[in-house]
DNA sequence: GAGTGGTCTAGACCACCCT
DNA sequence: GGGTGGTCTAGACCACTCC
């Protein structure tokens, strides 16, 4: 059935822009009941191939934008699962003052008592990624007494905190000479960051993290 | 239901790992009906929280990856949006000789006969981003014959092909002289880039597309 | 008010896969 | 063989939104 309905799109046959015909007259058409239309209409409209809305039918997408997937793994398992060995050190630990705070740009302001953590993930030996993560310890309180010279915060969280929504940046910076050192490249070389915010399902502010990967590193996304 | 089902997992009533009630069961205790439920774990397996197998039940995912979803906009839209007068510039065509495309990457040197493209994307006069393409015009014959100093590779391509699968890559650079010219910035900049290859639904290699961004970009994802 | 999609029910049969 | 999810049907009522 769903593929009935994609076909027709892929023939033009429902050209980009056109109004399908209602969910009733569908299913008349195609012989099926209206929940299973329903049902493909509702995949394909997940899927980013059709518009609907309620008393104004559904419309095939005008420009269909790729809509990529991308997971965001915990690090250890990113690297072990590429077969590699992998290493975890803590770098540093301590609460943030109030001028500190106010350093750090926009989300780390807004949180309460904050924890900063930096660490280093390594593969095989060689810096993979370093992690810079604020966590407001008023809403995560545990990570007071959490010891990360044994497990990353990345890993910790995940665990920890269920769900929530997100924003991520992704960019390119220029190494500064504190992380060449540490990522063993050379200060000036470009290194793949990206800054993250996560906010718990009270849209509360949990964690800002920013990793900034290894000198050549590829992200890779599935489509 | 669904959202009873989710505070059941953020309440840890079923942790990571668990093993739920099948389906019959699960509608039992909730009162209704199976197909409800199905429909609600689907969801929640969409969204990769969950994991359902036949006779194997369905389980609550361990490392729940976070998933994001982004979209890949046409390029012209993505700077409309953000109020700005689109601009582009086809900078130079033609097609690549044998030894060219051995030259360039895996990708490319899988396609037949290969059109290059280099255009330049532009917001508010401002350099954007700097499209690299190569199009195979044997997958894609319709392409020789485009105009592309009118409308944009990107642009024309969305509009030309119905569907695809793809790989995406995600890395900083350092600019390179001509590069940094075009983008108006400093040779050795660090650059945003990401390398795209797509293929149609029958996995033949349609197009390989670098895009390098102008210095200081963030490509921003929701999650 | 009327027409659309959103969601649910109760029941059925099927496909897969483990034992 | 038997238990699980996958998918469908036919019907119902609701929620939204345009006129």
């Amino acid at each position: 059935m769903q593929n009935a309905v994609l076909k027709r799109i892929h023939a033009r046959h429902w050209a980009p822009g056109t109004l399908l015909p209602n969910e009733a007259d569908i299913a008349l058409e195609f012989g099926c009941a209206r929940s299973t239309v329903n049902r493909a209409l509702q995949s394909l409209a997940d899927k980013g191939l059709l518009e609907r809305r309620r008393r104004g039918g559904t419309r095939v997408v005008e420009h269909p934008e790729r809509v990529a997937t991308f997971k965001i793994p915990i690090i250890r398992l990113q690297i072990e699962r590429s077969g590699c060995d992998y290493h975890y050190q803590l770098l540093s630990q301590n609460h943030l003052t109030q001028k500190q705070k106010i350093a750090r740009g926009q989300g780390v302001q807004q949180m309460g008592d904050t924890l900063h953590i930096r660490a280093l993930h390594s593969s095989d030996g060689n810096p993979y990624v370093l992690e810079d993560r604020w966590i407001d310890t008023r809403i995560v309180p545990a990570a007071k007494e959490a010891d990360f010279s044994a497990i990353s915060p990345n890993q910790w969280l995940v665990e920890q905190i269920p769900f929530s929504g997100g924003d991520l940046k992704l960019s390119a910076i220029k190494a500064k000479a504190a992380d060449a050192k540490v990522l063993k490249c050379q200060a000036g070389d470009p290194l793949f960051r990206t800054e993250r915010t996560t906010w718990n399902t009270e849209r509360e502010l949990i964690t800002v993290v920013n990793l900034t990967y290894f000198h050549g590193y590829k992200m890779q996304v599935e489509l």
